[in-house]
DNA sequence: CGACCATTTGATATGGATCAAGCGATGTGG
DNA sequence: CCACATCGCTTGATCCATATCAAATGGTCG
């Protein structure tokens, strides 16, 4: 089961202080904006690599960013995709335990590490933020879990219900990662993702509209389906 | 695919207060000893239940607990073992995402979150040690994740090398879980994973002293199952 | 237009699930 | 002490969901 590999692609532009969009700023995490610097990736450009030094902590402005580690024979498996608003990269640990890569046209903000370690050495209000995200982190883990003990068109469906409601584009969903990402993250093979996506088209449950952009017609047959 | 469900069973006796074994204390998390009861549970007594109040955390002392989640229909997650030494229940939220039951006779010590939480609020030390604890969970579900991916033998190797490593029982180890524990623990079947066992056996890569005892003959063969 | 890449579709193979029965240890009552 | 029920585990036969292998289609960009 081969797949893709990441392309260690150069960054779009190199980080631009200051400018951060009033919309990123989110109640959990919110403090961190300040001190951040903005930089864009291209598609397929790794963010950080699995075992290297933490430094950096992100959070996406825009685009969408997918975690993956990969096994010795090349099975991939993608731990996690992190929309608009999502931080990531965040560990107590020194290394990063999954690479990260841009799985759509993505800007991210960078943040240093140890400016906030520091801080929430002093600042208990920052220092419980900063578990409670890891904690987050630990439940979407956990959720994903039960998705894979699941059927694959549960796992679709669940997939498909998690995006909407992430996107927070109710009915229709644009997908920001490949066929391949949603595979790999599914512990699934793009063949299978892809005649599910079908199936449930005859079924008129969703809507193909273009291989990206899903519209989701009978979410209560998804929803059913989410088990 | 009905499994067992658990029992909510009596303790086998209240709490009593203040004796804790040295051997318990861990570096991380240690400094929770001072404030804990004992609990005693039999085998499959529920020790906490899904979506309750998360009042308490707790360290195993001997024994084994696992934590579970159902479905619906009755399929059943089980999310992770913990082994003397090993905490669990420890999260930020107010609500525990699993159930936790004791997957064999058990003892463990109960401390009061609140204090913990409230104690954690003034020393930054401990505060960080509750951010690594929650960290390595998620260390392990991502850990788990990518056994999930894998083929049953894979999965079955992993599960060995894992349960050899943390009982420290180099070459042999004694499992304090059910074969339907482990094979909802790893996604597969009971016979599934009967069958691989006896398989490896038959290649001479394990012996199943008793159903429960399981020497570990050939470790390289199972590391290079680990892929 | 032609090359390339992502996605879909088709045909076939297979690993693990399911259904069903057997086995061995443990415990209970007569 | 033995017949017998029970429980956890193993073994066997068959089936099916998903993987694999292979090819066609469609969209994008120079």
């Amino acid at each position: 089961m081969l797949t893709q590999t990441a392309v260690r692609a150069a960054p779009l532009k190199e980080p631009t202080r200051g400018h951060v969009p009033p919309t990123a700023a989110r109640s959990i995490g919110g403090t961190l904006d300040m001190m951040g610097a903005q930089m864009s990736f291209c598609r397929n450009a790794e963010i950080s690599g699995e075992g290297e030094p933490a430094d950096y902590i992100y959070r996406v402005v825009s685009g969408a960013v997918r975690t993956s580690k990969v096994l010795a024979d090349g099975r991939r498996q993608v731990g996690g995709f992190y929309l608009p608003g999502d931080l990531f990269g965040l560990e107590p640990g020194d290394e990063h335990t999954f690479s990260a890569e841009a799985s759509a046209e993505s800007k991210v903000l960078v943040i240093k590490r140890t400016a906030v370690l520091a801080r929430a050495e002093r600042d208990s209000e920052l220092a419980r933020e900063l578990w409670t995200l890891t904690a987050q982190e630990l439940r979407r883990s956990q959720d994903h879990l039960m998705l894979l003990i699941k059927s694959a068109h549960e796992r679709v469906a669940g997939f498909l219900l998690e995006m909407a409601e992430r996107l927070a584009d109710n009915s229709a969903v644009e997908l920001p990662m490949s066929r391949q990402d949603i595979a790999d993250h599914l512990g699934l093979t793009i063949e299978t993702v892809s005649r599910t996506l079908t199936h449930m088209e005859n079924l008129a449950t969703i809507e193909v509209a273009a291989s990206r952009r899903i519209v989701l017609r009978n979410r209560a047959a998804l929803t059913r389906l989410n088990a």
